[in-house]
DNA sequence: CAAAACGTTAAATTTTTTCTTAACAAAATT
DNA sequence: AATTTTGTTAAGAAAAAATTTAACGTTTTG
């Protein structure tokens, strides 16, 4: 079947599109760009062993290994399993909503947990500048200016919080639906 | 005043304190190292030169340059115009919603845009597999398939757009207020 | 129980990115 | 107009990250 190789070559190149634009993004996401491509690659193959990655992006074992832990960790891909095989198997995460909620509820989280606590023990070392009075009127300043500017940006960490809250309740689509699967 | 030059030191380590956990944050979102640390070095900072930049990081100029250029591009940093100086005066954003705004519309647009034009030339090829009799039949299911996927997966990124648009317009905090500054 | 299959860890290599020094271009002051 | 100041671009060096090859431990199968 002539007709039928070329109609596979056809489908390669309208695979390759897509994989490179979602491997670009990715790689904006921070996350490497052998992973991100794997990822891409899984997204149009069903179930895949670490075999079959290897030979399909021509790359190491571990890389596929560790790329695939990756993707597990930010929750774009699942293990899957399989009767039968002895060798594991893994499936991409196809619903975007999903791998967004997962991805940026982690990465929030973090930020918010991290750049709290560093206020809480800077904000404790500026108020004991502050209430020092063996220390000059304009250090005491300075440092009141830095515990107010601090105790603002609590604000933002907050509704960052509140964000993550409603998109892992769901809330949020509510306020933004998924539009209708035409 | 020996006081003084202790609360000084107590001031530089609760600044430092936040300074790294910005940093790093900034780090997880694909800014390189020496640019978040810039940034929240600013942060503590009112205007500043080139030259100031430099001798605080103590780092080079022309890194100092290409740093600030990567930090107005997502505005986090302003240029200011402070008269009688003829050097460039720069200043941190202080407003992390501001910043949380610009850097995700910013990255999120990209996304979307990227990603439904390789969908669009993907879906042209595939639908010319679907509609041609001449290719068998299995093969043609499998475009099908894909075709499908695709076709599904726009309703993610037209969500996207509208959560963007929601960021924009402000609309966004009528459902999650920012809460009040204390 | 020995040999093979599978996945991961460790060490080494390659590649990419980041940073610096040096050269350059534009603007301004003398 | 010549010299100095300021910022950027270009090329090279240093540092960091990604990938591969090799070695290891575990499980399975003959």
């Amino acid at each position: 079947m002539n007709k039928d190789n070329q109609a596979l070559e056809r489908m390669e190149k309208a695979k390759d599109q897509v994989i490179g634009a979602i491997s670009e993004t990715m790689d904006l996401y921070g996350v490497t760009p052998s992973a991100g491509n794997l990822y891409a690659t899984m997204y149009f193959e069903g179930e895949m062993t670490l075999d079959e990655m290897r030979e399909i992006l021509g790359m190491s074992k571990p890389s596929m290994s560790t790329s695939i832990r990756k993707l597990q960790e930010i929750e774009m891909v699942k293990k899957t399993y399989k009767r039968g095989s002895r060798k594991h198997t893994y499936m991409a995460e196809k619903d975007f909503f999903h791998s967004f909620m997962a991805f940026y509820c982690q990465m929030w989280d973090r930020e918010v947990k991290m750049n709290l606590e560093a206020i809480k023990q800077s904000e404790k070392e500026l108020k004991a500048i502050i209430s020092d009075d063996a220390v000059s009127e304009s250090i005491r300043k300075e440092a009141q200016e830095h515990y107010d500017m601090l105790e603002n940006s609590k604000t933002y960490y907050h509704w960052l919080e509140d964000l993550v809250k409603s998109i892992r309740s769901e809330e949020i689509f509510e306020f933004l639906p998924k539009p209708p699967t035409k």
